[in-house]
DNA sequence: CATCCCGACTCAGAAAAGTGGAA
DNA sequence: TTTCCACTTTTCTGAGTCGGGAT
């Protein structure tokens, strides 16, 4: 689990004292009291200014209609052409298909780091293993005597002859995957067309856990119609199976919004077909309602976080009581941070800690229920995710207001913005490797700001030489000259800055990803005002699929807009 | 009650696919 | 021009959260 309240304190690293005071806590009640957050967000047609409006959704009722054509499932696997061999223990060997099936899955990937761990190469050789024939069985009982190599080559060939295909026959291609899309990847729900997220099934393959995660290499089964659970609506042209085929079940559940779901055999959990997240549904925030406010002020942790996993100093550079973060959160993203805490959150770790092993709870006592639970004593619909939201977006719209200079170009306010998203993401721990190709294309742009000043030096040179000669003949022509100059000269410097400013981006950015802020935490009209209050178009801070996500805020936010 | 387990849904970075600008 | 490659966008599916019901 990931520490969310434990952020809380981080942030005052970002945005010195603006945490959790009476003032904060205000905020975030007043917060949810205006946000009569927009439960089914709908258009209503042909109205002036087509405004987003709220609809009622009694008891859970998600929708009236829904009509879809069920999902698409991988393609079969096609059989290795016989000059494509298996070796094991250097003899060729014909392994019978479903057994070549899998030996494929693990041959794709031979150059992935996956297939040089142990864990994987273990996994993988049990569940492979289990699908033989008795003969194959009798005969294959070591992976290091297993040559994929072939296979591997023959994948990669593939791969490569595809990207080398003539343009009309890549045109083709893209036709028929859209074709796909159009018949699968829509659906109706509640008279509207809406896209699907993720209308086929997840193909056959090799667990790819991440992490240390002790299920990776493990053989991810195909997915059958049978084993496909379809939702729809009663009246609606119910799905057809594939043909020989049935469904393993169907059912008319309104209260859900997904429209197929399967059980995976790996870790035995649901995987669903559902809405992209463009559709209204989707669109769906939290419903909240005002209640009185409170303080949580002593909830300070993350529910299962260990003794291992912070270090108390008394002292430490300088700063009292300082706690040290060291873990793996979500997606194994390690979180290290110190922070300085108050004298008695301090104490009361000393407290939780005495007479515990690095392996035991550090909170013992507490759960994520029961955390939720007094959350929500103290506020109705507060959870420790809301934090989080709420976290975000605050810190967003403080970090605009402190950094954005009106007087800037565009340039230096996308750069300002950049800035208080960064710092938003940083609050949340959103790490990404640093880009395999960073360096190089920092050097790219250096050699690009260093061309570009040259040109200035020289435009500066001619500039002089103009004005120089201006004043000696006084002619309308050479006074022109001037005029080009300089603008000449303002257009490099120009372009000069907006290059260094990128630069200053990028290398801020180098090991922050702010997709999954701006996506999920950021409330969006707080960009959108923004945008409008400061000239900026909407466009660069937003690409096309975050538009469409935002489709309802652009609609609705105003420059005065306040979170 | 508490605790565990599961269903539903959001969030997350890697990898694949697409794109556009420089060589 | 065309090709190549670096960068952007989309897809994919694993990893969380949270509530509710069974134990």
């Amino acid at each position: 689990m990931r520490i969310n309240i434990g952020n809380r304190l981080w942030l005052k690293k970002v945005v010195s004292g603006m945490w959790y005071d009476t003032k904060s806590s205000h905020l975030l009640n007043t917060w949810r009291r205006q946000c009569f957050w927009l439960v089914t967000a709908q258009r209503r047609k042909g109205s002036a200014g087509s405004r987003w409006q709220e609809e009622k959704s009694e008891d859970g009722v998600k929708w009236k209609q829904l009509e879809h054509k069920g999902p698409y499932f991988a393609p079969l696997y096609e059989p290795l052409p016989d000059e494509v061999h298996f070796y094991y223990d250097g003899k060729a060997m014909k392994l019978s298909l479903a057994t070549e099936e899998i030996a494929t899955f693990y041959g794709k990937m031979l150059d992935h780091e996956y297939t040089t761990k142990e864990v994987f190469q273990n996994n993988f050789f049990n569940d492979w293993r289990k699908e033989m024939t008795v003969e194959e069985k009798k005969i294959i009982k070591h992976l290091n005597k297993c040559d994929f190599t072939e296979i591997h080559k023959y994948f990669v060939d593939k791969n490569e002859a595809r990207k080398a295909l003539p343009k009309e026959e890549k045109q083709k291609l893209k036709e028929e995957a859209e074709r796909l899309q159009e018949a699968f990847g829509y659906c109706i729900l509640d008279g509207h067309r809406e896209k699907i997220g993720n209308f086929k099934t997840e193909p056959p393959g090799l667990f790819r856990g991440r992490g240390d995660h002790p299920k990776m290499g493990m053989l991810k089964k195909r997915i059958m119609p049978e084993d496909v659970i379809i939702n729809c609506s009663r009246d609606s042209k119910i799905p057809e199976p594939p043909p020989g085929h049935k469904w393993k079940e169907v059912r008319f559940d309104n209260t859900v919004t997904w429209l197929a779901s399967w059980t995976e055999n790996i870790q035995n959990s649901i995987k669903y077909i559902m809405l992209n997240p463009s559709s209204k549904l989707k669109l769906a925030l939290r419903a909240g309602n005002e209640k009185e406010e409170g303080e949580t002020a002593d909830t300070v942790g993350c529910c299962s976080l260990r003794v291992e996993h912070i270090q108390l100093h008394r002292e430490l550079d300088g700063q009292e009581h300082i706690v040290e973060f060291d873990f793996l959160g979500k997606d194994s993203i390690r979180y290290y941070n110190k922070v300085p805490v108050e004298k008695p959150v301090f104490k009361n770790l000393q407290l939780f800690m005495e007479n515990k092993d690095p392996g035991d709870e550090l909170f013992d006592r507490l759960t994520t229920s029961t955390l939720n639970k007094h959350l929500q004593d103290l506020m109705d619909g507060l959870t420790a995710k809301v934090f989080r939201t709420y976290n975000a977006s605050i810190t967003l719209q403080e970090q605009l207001k402190v950094l954005t200079n009106a007087e800037d170009n565009v340039a230096a306010k996308i750069l300002s913005y950049n800035r208080a998203n960064r710092a938003v993401a940083i609050l949340c721990n959103h790490q990404r490797a640093t880009p395999k190709t960073f360096e190089k294309s920092m050097q790219n742009l250096q050699t690009k700001i260093d061309a570009k000043k040259e040109q200035l030096a020289v435009a500066k040179q001619e500039l002089k030489r103009a004005k120089a000669d201006a004043k000696v003949r006084k002619s309308v022509k050479s006074k022109s000259n001037v005029d080009k100059k300089k603008k000449l000269l303002a257009k490099l410097e120009e372009q000069l800055m907006r290059l260094c400013t990128q630069a200053t981006d990028k290398e801020e950015n180098k090991q922050v990803a702010l997709g999954t802020s701006k996506l999920n935490y950021l409330d969006p009209r707080i960009s959108i005002a923004w945008c409008k209050k400061f000239g900026v178009p909407v466009e660069k801070i937003y690409n096309k699929t975050q538009r469409e996500k935002f489709a309802w805020a652009i609609d609705m936010a105003d420059e005065e807009f306040e979170f």
